[in-house]
DNA sequence: AGCATTATGCAAATGATTTGCAAAATGTCA
DNA sequence: TGACATTTTGCAAATCATTTGCATAATGCT
């Protein structure tokens, strides 16, 4: 969630034009406190407007290579879309609900990851760490008293 | 990779009959320095035999409901399986090619996690933690010169 | 052998994402 | 402003990974 970046001038930074239809779906990326799936914004976003499905993809194809957002497996079948980390958003742990299929932020404080050394003496190019924790929520588990003791 | 398990006595423990399909997947699974795509395993398993693809996905459930193997996200559109961590084989991260689409499985010394903080305060079920780096390989890197500078 | 249970195969469905192509919108420049 | 190139969007269909439903085959048990 962001509330002091400018996704305007975010986007022209990014070699960008802001057009409506990108300007909203980098709202709507960013306004939440958790990372959306294609879906999640297309239904979105198709409650205030008419927009098709594949130019959702693209947008989020196009966020996604110029490094505004992140795409972030979510331990389902579908990717989720969240800002890049930057100066006000660190980058940080998600947690996956193999129930209801929600993915959560978690604290970066949380999570210490040593990679240099890997980093050190890794052959290829590595350009991303993505550290995922799976699991039942909170309100899944309230659900489903089956998983309580697990 | 696993040169120390008894294929035959891990499936008999895991309340798991042992089939000449079910021994044949945990074997190409288990003797495989990376974790594969069902349509790895799938493709293995074809060059001795015949064998439908949906047994395969079946199969591939069923050892994961069991803990016998792990389902883990590749960063791609395709889950990748590999053998669950035990006493042999410690949970350690992967890196994931987005060029290959291959998954590598990375030293577990190289990364250290710190996740008891979550753990301690996460109001859920924590029963898996996954860690992976995105990039490029070396040898993809070989072959595709323009990544060679990022 | 007879019957229940389990494992497999096959066809089709589903869900997420991508592709091809054409129409609409936008930018550029004389 | 108009003509033209470029970019953005929509729509239909394709693709890819996975799942479901249902029928048959294999296995286990008495």
């Amino acid at each position: 969630m962001c509330h002091h970046c400018n996704y305007n001038s975010i986007l022209k930074t990014s070699e960008l034009s802001p057009t409506p239809n990108r300007l909203k779906i980098l709202e709507i990326v960013g306004n939440n406190n958790r990372p959306l799936s294609a879906q999640d914004i297309f239904e979105t976003l198709s409650r205030s407007e008419e927009i098709n499905r594949v130019t959702v993809y693209r947008i989020l194809d196009l966020l996604v290579e110029k490094g505004v957002i992140d795409r972030i497996s979510s331990g389902g079948r579908s990717f989720h879309y969240g800002l890049a980390p930057n100066k006000n958003h660190p980058s940080h742990p998600h947690f996956y609900c193999k129930l209801c299929g929600n993915l959560e932020c978690l604290n970066p404080e949380g999570v210490h990851l040593e990679i240099e050394q890997i980093i050190r003496t890794f052959p290829g190019v590595i350009e991303k760490v993505e550290v995922r924790l799976d699991g039942v929520c909170k309100i899944c588990l309230r659900n489903n008293k089956k998983f309580s003791n697990h």
